[in-house]
Order: structure tokens, then C-alpha cells, then sequence
DNA sequence: CCGTCGATGTCAGTGACTGACATCAATCGA
DNA sequence: TCGATTGATGTCAGTCACTGACATCGACGG
């Protein structure tokens, strides 16, 4: 028999984001969230770095995945090919509708945590720059189309956020790449 | 006479970017760049709505400047086309690569001033979306082509100050949307 | 000369976050 | 088997960002 109930940080997150969905992000104080699952706060603070990265977990697989997927691209593959595999690849991990309305509602209800999404999709443009630096892109190539392939992943999902969820993130992204090549060709 | 010093918020300013350049962001309290302003803490928080924001005003300006070049583009420029022509005018405004490193030194150095910059060029994305939609451009096109555009803005920009600043903003937006034109050719 | 307005000061909070130290079940080594 | 160690948690005191309420007092219009 443990000492504690286990699952400490589950229990954390999911204490947040009922608490958050409830009466809103800035409403909510650490205390309650911790109180909720049956912690305190300084626990919640050895788990999370701050308020808001209890909404923001498991980030490390998702950037393994973006720069393993770049690495397997075929030799031949455009830089640009590469990352929209990538992005696609990153896609399907994205398939409770549901989970992520709820989840999206609370970021976008609160300037705070839209920063804290923003910082991590800039972290998946440098993973991507890296990985294409890897493959022998040249870092000016490589900075853009990771840049860009991000702002493409962007729009990817707020058309399946819109759509609740019912068309394939996948299928999504290589659409909006495809448009990608429309809207360059006014250039 | 007045009773006291005018320009209180740029005071603020300037002792705020010192601050946080000899001693970084984290280390420097609020009460400490009031002091220096010769001003008290609450009256820092009366012109700047958190410790960050006094390091990025006139934001507005700027979003004015997008928009109105945006809706000045010749009719028949693609969107694509607006966009680098308002993110090369708002490259004019960038030219003094002294006082552009000093700050960028510091925002580089601290993660909260990173995403700050982020939730700006979010900011501007936004602005260009609603600016091509005025303009007529359908909605999809229109956030890719903001997204994009400010993806290549970034781009610039670090280029920019990568070569200390000597070459030309507004030149060096253009060459990274030329850029983008091959890059995309990949796909 | 008076009233009000605007920029600032003062003061007392709240709440996020941190460091130092205590606790005690589990586990490991002798 | 037992004592030492470890690791997750608790407790407590403190710092600092940020806020609301109210006071101050020169400037300025009438």
C-alpha cells in the first residue's frame, strides 16, 4: 500500500481542466486546483513549471515524432515534402474531437495560455529546422519551410476545431499544403 | 511648471531596457525600473499593463500600417502579393540595428519576452487575415497567406540581424518571399 | 478664486511561485 | 531482519507581479 493515491499529476491535470473549463483560467487559483486532487500546492508546482503547462503535457513525443518523421522522409523529398509528412504524421495524433474542443476552449478563452500554444508551435518549427539542417537543407530553405509548414499545420487545425473534428487532421494538413502551393503561385 | 517630470512612460522605458540588459529580465523587479524612472511602482502598472509590455509599444501603429497597405495594394495583386508588400513597409520601420539588437538581446534571453513577441506577430497574422478578406480574398486563403507571410517576416528578421543589420529590411522581406516561391515548388 | 480633472502616490491586499526543511512508506543493502 | 536511504509529499515563510480604493495637488477652465 502506497502512501499516496498514485497518478499524482493525472490527478492534477484533469483537476485543472475541469476547473479551468468551469469558471475560467484566471478564476481558478493553484490551491484549488491541487485541493481538487487532493494535493497541495506546492505539489502542483513540483509537477508543473506554472499554471498554465498542466494543460501542455506530453510536448517531448510530439517533437520526437515531427524530427523522426523528417529524418525517415526519402532522400528525394523536397524539404517542404518532408515537413508536411511530418505535420500530417503529427495530425494523426489528434483524434478525440471532443477532448480537444474542451481543451482548445479553455486556451482560446484566455490570452495567457493562447502564448503558452503559440511557444509550443515555435518549438515544433525549430525541431523541424533541425531535423531538415540534418538531412543536408540549407539553413535559409530549412528555417523557412518549417516556419511556413507550421502556419499551414495552424490553419489545419482550426478548419478541424470548425468542422468539429469530423473530417481525418491528416487529410487536412496535405489540403492545406496543397492550397499552400495555390496561394505561392501569386507570388 | 508642472508637478512632475514629463514622459513618464518613456522614463519607464528606457530604464527598463537597461535594467533588463545588466541584469536580465528575471532579476530585475518592477519597483526597481520605477525607482530609476524616479517613479513608483503602481504608476508603472498605470502605463504598462504587465513587467513585458514595456518593451513592446506602438504596437498599434504598426497594425495600422499592415491593414492600410494591405487595402492599398492594386486590385489585382494576389494576396500573397499584399501581404509581402505590408510586411516590406512594416520592414522600413526597422532601422536602427543598435538599439533592434540591444532589445532583441534581451527578448532572445528570457523565455516570457520570447512568447510575448510570439502573441505580437500572432497579432499581425491576425490583422493581415481580416485586411485580405476586406479586400475580397476568400477566408482560407486569406489566413494562409497572413500565416505565411508573417512565417516569412521571421525569417527576415533574423537574417536581418544575423548581418548585423547592414542589408535592407524591406529588401530582405522580398528575397525571403521569392524564397518561399521555391520552397513550395517542392510540393 | 473655485471646482474639477488628471497624473501620481500610498496602502493593503491576493495569488503565483520558490527555497528550506520535515515526514514517512517503500526499498535496498548488510 | 533491520537500519539507512530515497522519493514523493507536506509545511511554512518569503518574494514579487499585479490590483483596487482612496488621497494628493498642480493645472486649467469658468
Amino acid at each position: 500500500m502506497s502512501r499516496w493515491e498514485p497518478n499524482a499529476r493525472e490527478r492534477l491535470s484533469e483537476a485543472a481542466l475541469e476547473l479551468y473549463a468551469e469558471r475560467g483560467f484566471e478564476q481558478t487559483t493553484v490551491a484549488e486546483i491541487a485541493g481538487r486532487a487532493g494535493l497541495t500546492e506546492r505539489t502542483f508546482f513540483r509537477h508543473f513549471g506554472d499554471k498554465r503547462e498542466v494543460l501542455f503535457g506530453g510536448a517531448e513525443k510530439l517533437l520526437d515524432l515531427l524530427a523522426e518523421t523528417v529524418a525517415a522522409a526519402p532522400a528525394g523529398a523536397a524539404p517542404i515534402e518532408a515537413v508536411a509528412a511530418a505535420l500530417a504524421a503529427a495530425g494523426r495524433l489528434i483524434r478525440d474531437p471532443v477532448h480537444s474542443r474542451r481543451r482548445q476552449a479553455v486556451i482560446d478563452a484566455n490570452a495567457e495560455l493562447r502564448e503558452r500554444e503559440l511557444i509550443k508551435l515555435a518549438s515544433w518549427a525549430v525541431t523541424l529546422t533541425a531535423a531538415l539542417r540534418d538531412r543536408g537543407a540549407p539553413e535559409g530553405v530549412a528555417h523557412l519551410a518549417a516556419e511556413t509548414g507550421v502556419a499551414v499545420f495552424k490553419v489545419a487545425f482550426g478548419r478541424w476545431l470548425a468542422e468539429h473534428g469530423e473530417a481525418d487532421m491528416p487529410a487536412l494538413v496535405r489540403d492545406c499544403f496543397a492550397e499552400l502551393k495555390g496561394v505561392t503561385a501569386g507570388l
